[in-house]
DNA sequence: TCCCGCTGGAAACGGATGTTTTAAACATTA
DNA sequence: TAATGTTTAAAACATCCGTTTCCAGCGGGA
């Protein structure tokens, strides 16, 4: 290893790099040399772009995980296999993503790569991401279904999915956001800050009255 | 005019071509060749992709904000100059959103070109949104002020892009979700379903209680 | 000492991209 | 008819892209 390892010299400049322009506006010469390194090392290293993209997330994803695992056991014990509030699973949850960048990493960077996993069509991204990280979802999945059960189950499939898109697109967006917020109310916002605001507003959606059934024919149950 | 105009040949090709793929992804000899088209015809027309990424905006925009505007005006005369709830301006703002496609576009079309405009780079595209459409929102972000009126303008302004992002995220994404949502719970949604789901959490979401004030100094309230 | 596997550097490969040019046909209108 | 705007065709342009190849250095093990 040189001052710092190529590979991560790398994953840094990558990451960064994406997370401003995207995967396909950024290309592995823009990479290589702005990370000081040989336009050959993406593809001796890491064998394909696709799979520096990956590794990039890899990076942030596999720690979470484990630690996301370890939090949600921690709560189950300290609930005795009972029923965990929603507040407490959501507090969990953000709590994790706040901690995994925090050792070194951005979790600036971290969101807008979120953001952009979902956004960007990168068929292979999304694949690889529901394959390698799906159970931990499945996992948190189950444990709020236990939390809201007077929530019918496709209701909050799609309430889940409304408040991770209220947190992808806030933070994943949050730059431009916050410029304008200081702007017009000259008030510096942290994303701590945001957390805090999201935290209510999420409780409050999945907490908020079943819509109007509008179902076609009712059936029974 | 041969059959159909070689403009809105090209433009309806762009919108689905985008749509599916993304900016970068989608190259013009693609488009050109799918909508059977000659290369040279979009920079004879368009002048540059840049521009026909714009065109293809523009299109949905101008005429939704002609619509808002107007669907604005109708509700201040009902109201007489008075406050609007905030539900009536949800209600409007999303029947406005459904009526302009239904023409002759496609809603999920829509919806995916603004989920890309927000994630893409692009840095042209927000631009160009923001300076040609921007004064219908902030019409709008003044009646919803108006309708909150215990909301501090910050937080009301954090609140809106919350749903902002529900909404985008999750009607972009649509075509994903929905497969697993008919896969796991054997049923069909439609777009004004999700629509009718969103309704009662986007309320809840603007009405949540406000979060423990933290900041830094804490000051009576 | 020789050899071998790993890393780095420079260059080139083959292909795709946005754009431009030149030419000829076609349609519409004055 | 003449002029004008539109469309097609084919080719070339200049870049930029991801990837591969070749070779020089380097290390430690035989």
């Amino acid at each position: 290893m040189a001052q710092t390892d190529t590979v991560t010299r790398i994953l840094d400049t990558a990451e960064v790099l994406f997370a401003e322009r995207g995967f396909a506006e950024t290309s592995l010469r823009t990479i290589t040399s702005k990370a000081r390194v040989n336009l050959a090392a993406v593809n001796y290293h890491f064998g394909s772009k696709k799979a520096l993209i990956q590794a990039v997330f890899a990076r942030y994803l596999d720690p979470f995980t484990v630690r996301f695992h370890h939090a949600l056991d921690e709560l189950e014990v300290r609930h005795d296999g009972g029923v965990i509030p929603l507040e407490e699973l959501l507090e969990t949850m953000a709590r994790t993503v706040l901690e995994v960048p925090a050792e070194k990493h951005s979790l600036k960077v971290f969101m807008k790569l979120l953001g952009l996993a979902y956004s960007q069509a990168q068929g292979h991204l999304r694949r690889y991401i529901q394959d390698e990280y799906g159970s931990v979802f499945t996992r948190f999945v189950e444990l709020v279904r236990r939390a809201t059960p007077e929530l019918p189950d496709a209701e909050r499939f799609w309430r889940l999915h409304f408040v991770l898109g209220t947190v992808i697109f806030t933070l994943s967006g949050l730059d431009a956001l916050r410029d304008i917020a200081e702007k017009d109310y000259q008030e510096h916002v942290s994303v701590r800050d945001l957390i805090r605001r999201l935290r209510p507003v999420v409780v409050a959606a999945m907490n908020a009255p079943l819509p109007p059934s509008a179902m076609p024919r009712a059936k029974a149950s």
